[in-house]
RNA sequence: GUGGCUAUGGUGUAACGGUUAACACUGGAGCUUGUGGAGCUCUCGAUCAGGGUUCGAUUCCCUGUAGCCACCCCA
């Protein structure tokens, strides 16, 4: 308490309490646009049998610092951390898979019939700076099917978020698929990788000289218009996948096939992220390339990861794979098509009102369509009728009530037709029964 | 973390280094209007923050902050 007389005397400007860098307010269509998609991507889950999990937005730290590996800059740049008064370590969940995993182990789940499919979504957050398709607050829906290595399992995540972006409006999509092998093979590539990139290293960028000792893989996906040059005759993943890694990429190119899902081999995709085993695909809208001339972002993307349980202390591995949509890129992208929420119903009616004696009224009349289930539209506080016809017909609405004096005497109201401008007066007693003719009639 | 560009009411814009910081929309108050995007009157509201240069700064310079974009990295 001995702060409080001078917390008082400061004085709060605006600036002080805007919201924080790369987080955001959400509101009204923006807000609708967030839960159509989510509604839809849930229902899309559901159907292909994956269940609801939610888990905290804070966890201890160990299970990112464990688990995303070391040296990805998610891990050691990009985590908001806080200590508690109790002086745990938390964290603000920067992705969503490591503590699904967290949640499966921690509740036994693998004793529940294998595999266990769950679905998530909300915000996640990243300490970086905003950009084009990237905020600090992001918003994420993933998909994770756990306790089977099959590769069935990495086409139906892959199919499944394709099948919500299309239902989000995505028109031209691209799998980028690649295999970046598991313990069996991939040590043995990267050091054939890192062996070719050795030879011409007077040749390579900046990055790429550092790169070499600190993440080789990531050498596949320089930019610079050397190491471009460099790749193109580097040995890819895939030459050099053991026996099982290649048969399980073959068959998951063959699901893909099979659901018509379009795909395209990447030998340069790597991901940021080092639980990642075999499969890793990322989903970029290919109408974007044409139109800016900027490099796609990725709306989704995922990969298996075999090996991530141990790194989170379980005693034995278990197998999974998953994916996440960056629904934030998708509510931004010129090729989403907003979902309507469930909640929010088009309205058929615009409900006007003249008058005191009315408006006194009008509630009521409301509470009739309401228990009607009809979806009305109205405004409380404008008063002219040529004015609430005007915007009735902005809204674009089929029908209006109009509810005057003379009406709220009558115990009536009039149903006008927009369209034919014809119009006729209904008892209020009679309503419920005139309006779901009406609705018949509208379907 | 690094770099580029930007910053004026709620929104969109205007102002040669000198004005009472202007205009439109929006918001609010009022009047008028019983049948298709109304009209009239009044009104609230801004130079991002802090420093400098100058007689004088919205305007020029520096720092900070935020936004957009790019790098890094990533959804």
């Amino acid at each position: 308490m001995p702060n409080e007389k001078s917390e008082k005397a400061k004085k709060v400007h605006a600036e002080d309490i805007a919201s924080p860098k790369g987080m955001r307010d959400l509101m009204d269509k923006e807000y609708h646009e967030y839960q159509g998609f989510f509604e839809k991507a849930s229902e899309i889950a559901i159907y292909y049998g994956f269940r609801p999990i939610e888990t905290p937005i804070l966890e201890r730290e160990a299970v990112f610092t464990s688990s995303l590996g070391i040296g990805t800059d998610i891990r050691d740049k990009e985590m908001y951390s806080l200590k508690t008064k109790g002086s745990d370590h938390l964290v603000m969940r920067p992705e969503g898979t490591a503590a699904i995993m967290r949640a499966y182990i921690e509740h036994g789940m693998q004793a529940l019939p294998q595999p266990v499919m769950l679905y998530y979504y909300g915000p996640f957050f990243r300490h970086e700076n905003p950009q084009r398709g990237r905020l600090r607050e992001l918003h994420q829906f993933g998909l994770e099917i756990l306790g089977t290595p099959k590769s069935i399992a990495d086409a139906l995540v892959i199919r499944s978020l394709t099948l919500i972006l299309e239902e989000a409006g995505f028109k031209n999509l691209s799998v980028e698929l690649n295999s970046i092998g598991d313990k069996e093979c991939r040590g043995g590539y990267i050091k054939e990788l890192t062996s070719y990139y050795k030879k011409h290293i007077e040749k390579l960028c900046l990055h790429c000289k550092e790169r070499i000792k600190t993440n080789p893989l990531r050498l596949l996906d320089c930019k610079d218009i050397r190491c471009q040059e460099m790749k193109k005759n580097a040995p890819t993943p895939i030459e050099s996948l053991c026996n099982d890694c290649r048969h399980h990429f073959k068959e998951v190119i063959e699901y893909l096939e099979a659901m018509g899902t379009p795909y395209r081999i990447n030998n340069y995709l790597v991901r940021g992220l080092d639980y990642y085993t075999r499969t890793v695909f990322e989903i970029i809208d290919t109408s974007e390339i044409v139109e800016g001339g900027l490099e796609p972002l990725a709306l989704a993307s995922g990969g298996r990861f075999d090996y991530l349980s141990k790194a989170l202390g379980s005693k034995k591995d278990i197998a999974g794979i998953g994916g996440a949509i960056g629904v934030d890129r998708v509510i931004m992208s010129p090729s989403h098509k907003p979902l309507d929420p469930r909640i929010i119903k088009k309205p058929k009616i615009y409900f006007i009102q003249l008058g005191f004696e009315a408006k006194l009224k009008s509630l009521t009349v409301i509470e009739i369509l309401r228990k009607a289930r009809v979806p009305i539209a109205q405004s409380i506080s404008k008063d002219g009728l040529g004015q609430q016809l005007a915007i009735a017909e902005r809204t674009g609405v089929p029908f209006t009530i109009i509810f005057g004096q003379k009406e709220a005497l009558e115990n009536t109201v009039i149903v006008r037709n927009m369209e034919t401008r014809s119009q006729e007066t209904v008892k209020i007693s009679a309503l419920p029964d005139f309006v779901k003719h009406l609705k018949d009639e509208l379907r």
